[in-house]
RNA sequence: GGUGAGGUGGCUGAGUGGUCGAAAGCAGCGCUUUGCUAAAGCGCCGUAGUCCAAAAGGCUACCGAGGGUUCGAAUCCCUCCCUCACCGCCA
């Protein structure tokens, strides 16, 4: 959520950080503007009343205790009583609905960040190893039912399009991963591990900006009061939701493990085959919370302990930057991390790292004691850490050998317990 | 699921219709004094909104949340949420 007084105090450079995203929210910010305005009119005028029924209660309070008559003072302030419920109505009316239009409104990207409309124009920052040269690559798909890791079929039979079953070795390699990732995040670059629920309330999406926008792709239960988290992104940054936590702690570190669960609207018919897009995936998710200085020397740090994972597993990567178009909703500044996918002529994205700044904690009163005493808003980030079925499909791409076995990286085996999948 | 108790400031904990935004203690901050690692005394010490060009300051709201009664609500009434204890059920 942005400042309201950032867009009071100057709406012009508020419209501009905003006009590099892909939609043009200049009109809202205006609504926004003449809501504020008006909002405040009212409020004022209602304290105004509210300090007049306050003196004049007090005098007939006095006048009662001197068994005087109080009856003139107590009509005065009858009289009042219909402008006030006129005006706490319009004020609470006109505050709800600037905070539903403050809550969709996405973040500013940080001013370096490129710009840009798609995904076409982030430009790449690194790349790590190169291109594997496997002749007549075969795709994951094709590999893991020939060895029996996967049965998409009867995926579909119990659960539909979108959903995966890991059988025998397939299953035991997912576990093995997330094994791998826990221990190299927690135990190497000093994550705290966390294991939260996969259901969170509805304060939780809006705290990390899922919601109010973007309820159409999320899986809503029990009537919409809760929802299947998608990502643990979601119930890890609001473990301190409203909380001033103590600066001393900073950076506060997390990795934890959750299935993520996702409607995909829309989605149909992109990038379906297979493991690369699916309404349940696991994935650990690294998320940090630290003070505002610290927030842009972290993101790199975050990226870089999530672009281990890929070092650690021999696989060929690039980082690009989100241009402007292409950033999420509440995103400052992203990193995303790409795997090379050998049997899909393409890099997949296996992580995206982003710093929030202070647009999560605003939505959920995230602060923290500063040096001055007072209370500000931290910075969140978080990135994955990273997917695991698109890392899957990786490792069974890279892996694969002529023969129709896949070879595990050596890091991998002592979780995996052997060094190739083979029939 | 049943019964009972309860939700007050960073913590403990008073307060059952009127100078209560809230006693007291603890913790924290500042000053003074004495001095061997501490003690005593004094003072300060919640959050948010809003008014003012800003500072100073003023005003308003907040005692789990939302309504209601009343001239006036932490205090009375209603609904909801949560916590604790015991019982039931249970991986």
């Amino acid at each position: 959520m942005l400042d309201i007084r950032t867009l009071r105090e100057q709406p012009d450079l508020a419209k501009s950080r905003l006009a590099s995203r892909n939609a043009d929210y200049s009109q809202t910010i205006d609504a926004i503007l003449a809501i504020d305005a008006d909002r405040r009119a009212s409020e004022t005028r209602l304290q105004g009343l509210q300090s007049e029924r306050n003196r004049l209660s007090k005098e007939i309070g006095k006048l009662r205790a001197q068994k005087q008559d109080s009856a003139a003072l107590e009509a005065e302030v009858k009289s009042l009583a219909d402008e006030m419920q006129a005006l706490t109505e319009k004020s609470n009316a006109l505050s709800d609905e600037q905070t539903a239009l403050l809550l969709v409104l996405p973040n500013f990207p940080q001013p370096a960040v490129p710009v840009g409309k798609e995904a076409a124009d982030n430009p790449e920052i690194r790349v790590h190893g190169e291109k594997p040269s496997i002749a007549n690559p075969k795709d994951h798909v094709a590999l893991a039912e020939a060895l029996g890791l996967i049965d998409p079929d009867r995926a579909v039979k119990i659960s539909g399009s979108g959903f995966s079953v890991y059988m025998g070795q397939g299953a035991k390699l997912e576990r093995a991963l997330l094994n791998f990732l826990l221990d190299l995040h927690t135990r190497d670059h000093g994550y705290t591990e966390v294991s939260p629920p996969f259901v969170v309330k509805r304060d939780c999406m809006v705290g990390t900006g899922q919601l109010p926008k973007f309820e159409e792709d999320m899986y809503g239960i029990d009537g919409g009061g809760l929802f299947l988290v998608p990502t643990a992104e979601v119930p890890v940054t609001n473990l301190h939701r409203e909380e001033i936590v103590n600066a001393a702690q900073f950076p506060i570190k997390y990795a934890a493990y959750t299935p993520c669960f996702r409607r995909e609207a829309g989605s149909a018919g992109r990038e379906t085959r297979g493991l690369i897009r699916m309404h349940q995936f696991d994935k650990i998710e690294l998320v940090k919370i630290c003070a505002p200085e610290q927030s842009a020397s972290e993101l790199e740090a975050l990226t870089g302990d999530a672009e281990r994972v890929l070092q650690a597993l021999g696989l060929h990567y690039r980082v690009i930057e989100l241009c402007t178009g292409d950033m999420g909703f509440g995103a400052a500044k992203t990193y995303d991390i790409e795997v090379w996918a050998p049997g899909q002529n393409a890099y997949l994205e296996v992580s995206s790292c982003t710093n929030f700044e202070d647009f999560q904690s605003r939505r959920m009163n995230l602060r923290f004691k500063a040096e001055d005493e007072k209370n500000r808003f931290c910075h969140t980030l978080n990135g994955s850490g990273t997917a695991l079925a698109r890392l899957y499909v990786a490792l069974l791409e890279n892996g694969q050998q002529p023969d129709g076995s896949v070879h595990i990286p050596a890091a991998l085996q002592p979780y995996f317990g052997a060094s190739t999948i083979s029939k």
